[in-house]
DNA sequence: ATCTGCGGGCGGT
DNA sequence: ACCGCCCGCAGAT
């Protein structure tokens, strides 16, 4: 833990201001004196919380790196977002720079549906949707609630998936896109490289390369990035000071802070290749908090090809993902309620609760990270109970009352007790709980502490910054990008 | 054309 | 009672 702390030490804090404070997006009172909020995080992942300033634009906008859409949960008080997982190519093939590709799924289920109609542009094999199985077998959840000056965030689960591109990735490239096409130029170009055109103009990837070079460099890009990049990270998350950017819709430009920032750096992990499932997790590297638990990034594993992985896919035709084989709809993996069980034995009961909401994740977050989406199953499951046993609990204990009423809520005030939870302040040194010991301690509480020592490690923050169109339309040739730890950006240009 | 949020409604647990 | 999810509507981009 304490390194973690280390590495944050520009925020003050190891963990975020939210998750230091005990409460539940549920809860029917809210932590109101906050004095402190925490920057925004784009790439939230597993079991956390985080309060951020009501003027915080991207919080206003419920923003997610995650393609996350809106999920009615009949509550007006409490925003809900279910994660659409991403798309990927059928055949996981392996763009020429190792990187694979990870298209944000559309919001809109028309649109989306559209957008798997299409082909890979990098092997023209089906594009499939790879959903998110995060939170005991269904998508990992994220909660928004405004209450008093603070926009109040939780999300439950842990993205058993690469993560997409961004949204203000893919507006960038959609962008480029539209200018490049609109350019003579490119057209040509177009014509000569892709072979169907017309198919997938949409896609990210092509027309970017399509654009910025020639085919055989198109992917080339971004592959350096093997690396770790998972240490991307996050942000700390935790400035204190409030964003300020302004984030214009492509966001990028300024966002400032790291937020947006350093999670770009997420797809990164994408791209690594690594081997299948394998659990090297000894780690838990999640806890819960952490935005970016390094743990789960892990995987740096050494960029292997992806021929590697799509062997250690159980299925060298087409998918090499475990559960995979799916048609390019969405999948669904059936398997994946068997394995929810399991974990819900094994987390659910959980002290608290029954729905194991927090479960661990460490384990899961493996999963995710390590091999690439597909795994995703295969491993974490049952596999690895000890980083299970961490996990968690329950949440909801939901008191909320239904939509149709005045806003101003008012619950009870009811305190949750927390059953003896409380203890996880005590974890937290810093934690400060106290105007909220009232208030419930979530269950994650366990969770949370491991993951604060967790957090990432990551860095740097590193800018994004500035001009987006530099970036786009930067060339991205540069292969050679030393690393895209620092340079954030590579990635988007430079994938697709 | 999409995104985003709202809310009715259905089915499962 | 909850939850996940589908669907349509509407306003905003």
């Amino acid at each position: 833990m304490s390194k973690s702390s280390d590495q944050f030490d520009n925020s003050d804090c190891v963990c975020s201001f939210g998750m230091k404070l005990t409460w539940d997006i549920n809860d029917p009172k809210l932590p109101q004196d906050t004095k402190q909020y925490d920057a925004f995080q784009e790439w939230t992942d597993g079991y956390v919380r985080y309060i951020y300033s009501a003027e915080d634009k991207n919080a206003q906008r419920h923003l997610s790196g995650w393609a996350m859409r809106n999920t009615n949960n009949h509550n007006c008080q409490i925003l809900k977002k279910s994660c659409l997982g991403v798309v990927v190519c059928s055949r996981n093939c392996t763009l020429a720079d190792g990187s694979k590709l990870q298209l944000r799924p559309a919001i809109c289920d028309k649109a989306r549906q559209k957008q798997q109609k299409k082909l890979c542009p990098n092997c023209n094999s089906a594009l499939e949707l790879v959903p998110c199985r995060g939170h005991s077998g269904y998508p990992v959840t994220n909660f928004w609630r405004v209450d008093g000056k603070a926009i109040f965030f939780q999300a439950k689960g842990v993205h058993d998936h690469p993560r997409p591109e961004s949204k203000s990735e893919t507006e960038a490239r959609r962008s480029a896109v539209k200018r490049r096409m609109s350019s003579p130029h490119f057209a040509q170009k177009r014509r000569l490289i892709e072979p169907e055109p017309g198919r997938y103009h949409d896609m990210p990837f092509p027309n970017i390369h399509q654009l910025t070079m020639e085919a055989p460099d198109r992917f080339s890009i971004i592959a350096e990035s093997n690396f770790p990049i998972q240490t991307q990270h996050y942000p700390a998350f935790q400035n204190p000071e409030p964003y300020k950017f302004p984030y214009d819709t492509h966001g990028a430009t300024t966002m400032a802070d790291t937020s947006s920032t350093l999670q770009k750096p997420a797809n990164h992990r994408l791209y690594m290749p690594r081997p299948p499932c394998g659990y090297d997790f000894a780690v838990p590297g999640y806890l819960g908090s952490g935005p970016y638990p390094p743990a789960l990034y892990k995987d740096p594993v050494s960029p292997q090809n992806e021929a590697e992985l799509n062997k250690g896919g159980p299925s060298l035709s087409g998918t090499p993902h475990s559960a995979s084989v799916l048609p390019n709809h969405e999948r669904t993996y059936p398997d994946t309620t068997a394995k929810h069980h399991s974990w819900k034995q094994i987390l659910g009961k959980g002290p608290y609760g029954d729905r194991g909401e927090y479960p661990q994740l460490p384990a899961n977050a493996n999963h995710y990270y390590n091999s690439e989406y597909p795994c995703r199953y295969t491993g974490p499951g049952p596999a690895t109970p000890t980083a299970l046993q961490t996990i968690i609990t329950t949440t909801t204990k939901v008191s909320y009352q239904p939509c149709p009423k005045p806003s101003v809520v008012k619950y009870g005030e009811n305190v949750y007790d927390v059953k003896g939870l409380t203890n996880c302040n005590s974890l937290l040194e810093e934690s400060s709980p106290t105007s909220y010991s009232e208030l419930k301690i979530p269950e994650d509480s366990g969770v949370i502490k491991t993951a604060v020592s967790y957090q990432d490690p990551l860095p740097t923050k590193i800018e994004r910054v500035e001009n987006f169109e530099g970036y786009r339309y930067s060339s991205y040739s540069s292969n050679s990008y030393p690393e895209r730890v620092t340079h954030p950006y590579r990635y988007e240009g430079g994938e697709y």
